[in-house]
DNA sequence: TTGTATGCGTTATCAT
DNA sequence: ATGATAACGCATACAA
């Protein structure tokens, strides 16, 4: 049988209202001498308050959910790691919840989290948005937006990366190492990321003084499956072709067909990745890619979301977080230019 | 304001009591029509029963802990996401703790995933363990140990692979490769995975004529960074050497340096990973290992600790699976025999 | 400074 | 077949 707040009580000869105010540190108005005597009682009997009983009547439950579309890219597990922490550290538990990308299973576990009655829930949401009917789902408690884009009543604040000025550097590096034709491996231009990178890319092409062709322009998922497809579906040489690509793990698996098609990466070939998973430093070549701080994202998306939650949110609940461009065997030849 | 049963009483014209009894399906001796009416005003109003309360008498909370030691080994990552997935077909949520392999952090969470009431803990538990501190903690619900070994009084179950039989066959694999010093490069030799390793390695050296020497037993941690340190240790010729590894992370590692330093895989070394982690696949040389079932390891562990919850469990509470010796590139050499 | 009483939303027991 | 009511453990408004 576990110990209540009625046992300390009995035991200390004073009220649970008593007990109650100790317990929870409102001891403006206790005796010293009270405060002293329960709080030793409490030591001895190791006693810890009910948490559900004390969120029935305090509705909150000290609890998050956390949703993110999958766990096995390194990208975001580094976030829920960041988030944990976070969290941990705030006294917070979290509920984990993997959505697969899928935008019903994401409505399904907001369900769920609701009625698990989560004081707020992060979310990195699925590529594919439907603005109506996110719309429509009613959503009472905070949500901040990571990375990618949503459309929620909930959302209440966001982390993003700078995903523009990423994409400039990435293809502007390229460029820089004489490839000629520069080719985007998009992820779903859905998700704010992409299309932010497109813009990105557009852009450093246009301060280039090249043209902007749709050829070039090859957009699938954030899967490595889809960046080892990637080149069975071009038709043009491949040249002195740049690829800067929406992820890594599409990077990956491009320089995977590449290698087994025996092009030469870097020589012929260059290839740019984005999020500089710690993957990307095994490979052979090792990846250039654009480095995310994947772990303070998740770690500062928890803290504004309890920002929010404890009402301290006079700031502006939007941040957006810069890249680096780390540069490593997969585009490091001899400059032609 | 939240739709209560109340309400949904007052609506339908009956009491709480039989709302409660539609609510939870226990209709035996509810008339068919007043079942329909109150299910009607039920989708109506769109009610559902709020868990806190419901908790607060059943006593239960359909809700777990799920402890790892390292969310950023894939190997981790695919055991937490086969226990994400079976919890959820399942009905229940899950809450998510990383302990660092730091075995007070998982007393912590051991703790605070007791406070809030959750039904049941799958543990894969720290690496260095400490028996009596572990049979203090006062543990009243049940624990399903995978993978690590843990002496907590509160575990009722395990899934396990057969660590012996999958080292032997590694070791074997090198052993017919005709490499000539096979050399074990263990993590923590507390985790029972590692020990069991090392018997079978033991084993294999012994049936294959060959001396056991402790110079050849190297014992670490099971992160990428030991495995990257392991050849400067050494202070024997590397020719003609199987390294066989206590993970794909160390094997990683180890292959990383061993080409800083020109040795080639698998021509003058071989190297044999435990794991079969994604990446293993996508370096160079690929990597040759020992597969897992991870998912399913996650997958069973939360299926058997519902079981044990809904005291179905008379089958035996333990399960050892089988490995699969996965040949690639780091050992793939002409037979020398 | 302390205690009494009520309510949070549900389930379960026992009458009716 | 249905309902009244206690109980779960706590926080809080208000009274003393």
């Amino acid at each position: 049988m576990k110990i209540t707040i009625k046992d300390i009580a009995k035991l200390a000869g004073v009220s649970t209202a008593t007990v109650s105010k100790i317990v929870n540190n409102k001891i403006d108005d206790v005796s010293d001498t009270t405060v002293y005597k329960v709080r030793k009682i409490i030591k001895e009997k190791n006693y810890t308050p009910n948490y559900l009983a004390r969120s029935m009547v305090t509705k909150k439950t000290k609890t998050l959910g956390l949703i993110i579309p999958d766990i096995r890219n390194p990208f975001f597990t580094d976030i829920a790691k960041g988030a944990e922490d976070r969290a941990n550290e705030l006294g917070y538990s979290i509920f984990f919840c993997n959505s697969d990308d899928d935008l019903d299973k994401e409505f399904t576990y907001i369900n769920s989290l609701i009625e698990k009655q989560v004081d707020g829930i992060m979310l990195a949401g699925a590529a594919k948005r439907d603005r109506d009917r996110e719309r429509k789902i009613n959503i009472n408690i905070p949500i901040v937006a990571v990375d990618r884009n949503a459309y929620y009543k909930g959302i209440k604040g966001s982390i993003e990366i700078d995903n523009y000025t990423g994409a400039y550097k990435g293809v502007n590096h390229l460029i820089s190492k004489g490839y000629e034709r520069i080719v985007f491996v998009s992820g779903p231009l859905e998700t704010k990321p992409s299309m932010e990178r497109l813009r990105g890319y557009k852009k450093a092409l246009k301060d280039a003084g090249k043209i902007i062709d749709n050829e070039n322009i090859i957009v699938g998922t954030y899967e490595r499956n889809f960046g080892e497809k990637v080149i069975e579906t071009l038709d043009y040489s491949l040249k002195n072709v740049g690829f800067f690509c929406g992820n890594d793990l599409i990077a990956i698996g491009l320089i995977k067909s590449l290698k087994e098609k025996n092009y030469k990466v870097p020589e012929e070939i260059g290839v740019v990745g984005f999020d500089d998973i710690y993957i990307s430093l095994l490979i052979s070549p090792s990846l250039t890619s654009l480095r995310q701080p994947s772990y303070k994202m998740g770690y500062e998306s928890i803290e504004l979301l309890i920002k929010i939650l404890d009402n301290n949110n006079e700031e502006k609940n939007k941040k957006m977080l810069k890249t680096r461009l780390i540069i490593r065997e997969s585009t490091n030849r001899i400059n032609l230019d």
